[in-house]
RNA sequence: UGGGGAGUCGUCCAGUGGCAGGACGGCAGGCUCUGGACCUGCUUACAGGGGUUCGAAUCCUCUCUCCCCAGCCA
């Protein structure tokens, strides 16, 4: 209890360390997960997660998951379950400590009842427009509200007949006193309680007034015994709140806040509001959507929670504003499946072979090895017949130097069977595009080597025409084109930069026979191509496969560097 | 121009008085029945100026740049 398990460390971890090491909260290590439940988690929330979490197994504390709920307004059931879900595939576990800001609805009401008796709150009967006139700016104080100094008495009047849902709403506010003349703006009397007369998720019509962030938040922390209350960087300035409300209410429990800085993802955006605006104006199907950064959309799209994992840990945690390149994430997620992927061949976009000098009505079984990387993973038959289909991007008739797959006369290897050279390019006598080659086999090389030891340079993914099975294929880019899609020029917004080409659509890829039963979830490496995973959509009668993410591409840099 | 933060390779993160390091990316090789994986090497950074010190990314000081805050959102 007295050092992290782990060998991971951050400037968090040593603040507490520390804080174990002096003793504070009885060495204790308690955290929390406090998402508002008014959209989906993205990665950015998994760093949260991952850091809240993990710190609390490495400390062997414990991490409570708790809706910050405090506005009726923007919050939903579904919301709520999609949290959990996501959190729980990301592999945590709060196990019994599911709470909710409006557990403490009352509690929160008793202690707002505290500080009107100590003279540290008030009623305030100005209109939102009003208190933002006497809030002053950034560079000038702000001035007392008339109301500031109503008397203990008729603010416990006025407030309990705020509860008692006498005012309309925003006709009230119950603000603590502090000082309208801090250079922070959050010190300027800030309200604590607004009158709302709209039914909460949870406790339905019975509250017509609900807390503030500022206050519920701390109070939260402090009821659930939290030591680290870690959050992002925008709250630096609330902290001093955080702790006056804490300080004034004498609470046993205070938590210390720590803040760090969000994470920022290249080619894509993590903020609530640009998601739903995505989801809104149909830029992609759903929250889910493979495209989307939520942890929904990574999910579908192929990510496994390890890899997620792992990038948030690879990420780092520090106080500086960062953008991380996505292809830290790509990395995570390749060097996970290609330890776990079974290997299959697919064509996805097919150029009919056929191999002339083999027998017309013969089939055999090729084996072929599940997974390089792992042996125990197997191996399986492949069927092999004298009409093929390959990849329309493996030939080239005028081909550039660099470029050795099949060319005319030129060899290569058909992966676990044959070496084939091509004999004959059959073309559309109209249109002189190429619909077939001719190629011709050495049996020889069944397996794939050349007893004489003659070696071919390619090696091409392939299937056979009369097994194969048809399938929809979804090749995902980046959401954006800009690594930072939020840098934006004057007058436009976010959306200039959408990639209106993150999504292609392939309706009739060819995959091996073996792949027919492939369910929902199912992930595999397309040799050569990248690792894929079966969508929701697909079903028995038509399999549908999600890009997840390519295989490093060495030619498609070299034929980029050849155009550029 | 008030308050709060932050500046280290292209990117992210370490280093907190003693040779600036790791990861990703990039580049160049090796190996290979995936132009994959794997292996090797290389490239590149302490925002700037003063000062303290035998010695400074680290301490002091001045300056510059960037981010956040004026919701009855969180």
């Amino acid at each position: 209890m007295t050092t992290p398990d782990s060998a991971r460390s951050d400037f968090i971890r040593d603040i507490i360390t520390g804080d174990v090491k002096t003793g504070k909260y009885g060495g204790k290590v308690y955290t929390r997960f406090p998402p508002e439940p008014n959209g989906y988690l993205h990665i950015g929330h998994a760093k949260s997660i991952c850091l809240n979490f993990g710190i609390a197994k490495d400390f062997k504390g414990l991490c409570n998951l708790r809706f910050d709920d405090t506005n009726p307004t923007k919050e939903e059931v579904e919301y709520v379950e999609s949290i959990k879900k996501d959190v729980r595939w990301l592999g945590f576990d709060w196990e019994d400590r599911l709470f909710y800001a409006s557990d403490y609805f009352e509690q929160m009401c008793r202690y707002a009842v505290q500080i009107i008796k100590m003279g540290k709150a008030y009623v305030c009967d100005l209109s939102a427009d009003e208190i933002r006139e006497y809030r002053g700016t950034l560079t000038e104080p702000g001035k007392d509200s008339p109301y500031r100094n109503r008397s203990v008495e008729e603010n416990l009047d006025l407030f309990e007949r705020m509860r008692a849902g006498e005012f309309p709403d925003g006709s009230r506010t119950l603000r603590a006193k502090i000082d309208m003349k801090s250079g922070n703006i959050n010190m300027r009397d800030p309200v604590i309680y607004r009158i709302m007369h709209m039914p909460h998720h949870r406790t339905g019509d019975k509250w017509c007034i609900y807390p503030m962030y500022d206050f519920a938040h701390c109070i939260s922390d402090s009821i659930e015994g939290i030591t680290h209350s870690i959050c992002t960087l925008e709250f630096e300035d609330h902290r001093p709140l955080y702790d006056w409300f804490l300080d004034e209410l004498e609470v046993d429990c205070h938590p210390k806040q720590i803040e760090f800085a969000r994470l920022n993802l290249s080619h894509t955006v993590l903020s609530k509001r640009k998601l739903i605006k995505l989801v809104e104006d149909g830029n992609v199907t759903g929250w889910d959507d493979p495209r989307m950064p939520t942890i929904a959309g990574l999910r579908r799209r192929g990510y496994t929670p390890e890899a997620v994992r792992n990038f948030c840990e690879r990420i780092g945690v520090s106080k500086r504003d960062n953008l991380v390149d996505i292809s830290l994430l790509e990395y995570c997620i390749r060097e996970d499946l290609n330890k776990r992927a079974p290997r299959v061949m697919v064509v996805l976009h097919s150029l009919r072979v056929v191999i002339v000098n083999y027998p017309e009505e013969k089939t055999e079984e090729l084996e072929a090895i599940n997974n390089p990387e792992d042996a125990t993973m197997g191996t399986r038959k492949i069927p092999f017949s004298r009409v093929l289909y390959i990849e329309q991007e493996d030939f080239q008739e005028a081909p550039p130097k660099q470029f050795f797959r099949l060319v005319p006369g030129r060899e290569v290897r058909l992966r676990y069977a044959y070496f084939i050279k091509c004999v004959d390019v059959i073309k559309d006598t109209n249109t002189g595009r190429i619909i077939e080659l001719h190629c011709t086999y050495d049996p020889e090389t069944r397996g794939g080597n050349a007893p004489d030891g003659r070696k071919v340079k390619a090696t091409l993914h392939w299937v056979s025409a009369s097994h194969a099975v048809d399938a929809e294929v979804r090749l995902y880019d980046y959401l954006f084109l800009k690594a930072d899609p939020t840098d934006i020029e004057e007058g436009k917004d976010f959306k200039s930069h959408i990639n209106p080409n993150s999504l292609e659509i392939l309706k009739s890829c060819r995959v091996e026979p073996g792949l027919k039963g492939a369910t929902q979830g199912d992930c595999y490496q397309f040799e050569r191509l990248g690792y894929f995973c079966v969508d929701k959509d697909s079903s028995d009668n038509k399999l549908v496969f999600n890009r997840t993410v390519t295989l490093r591409d060495t030619w498609a840099k070299i034929e980029k560097k050849g155009k550029g």
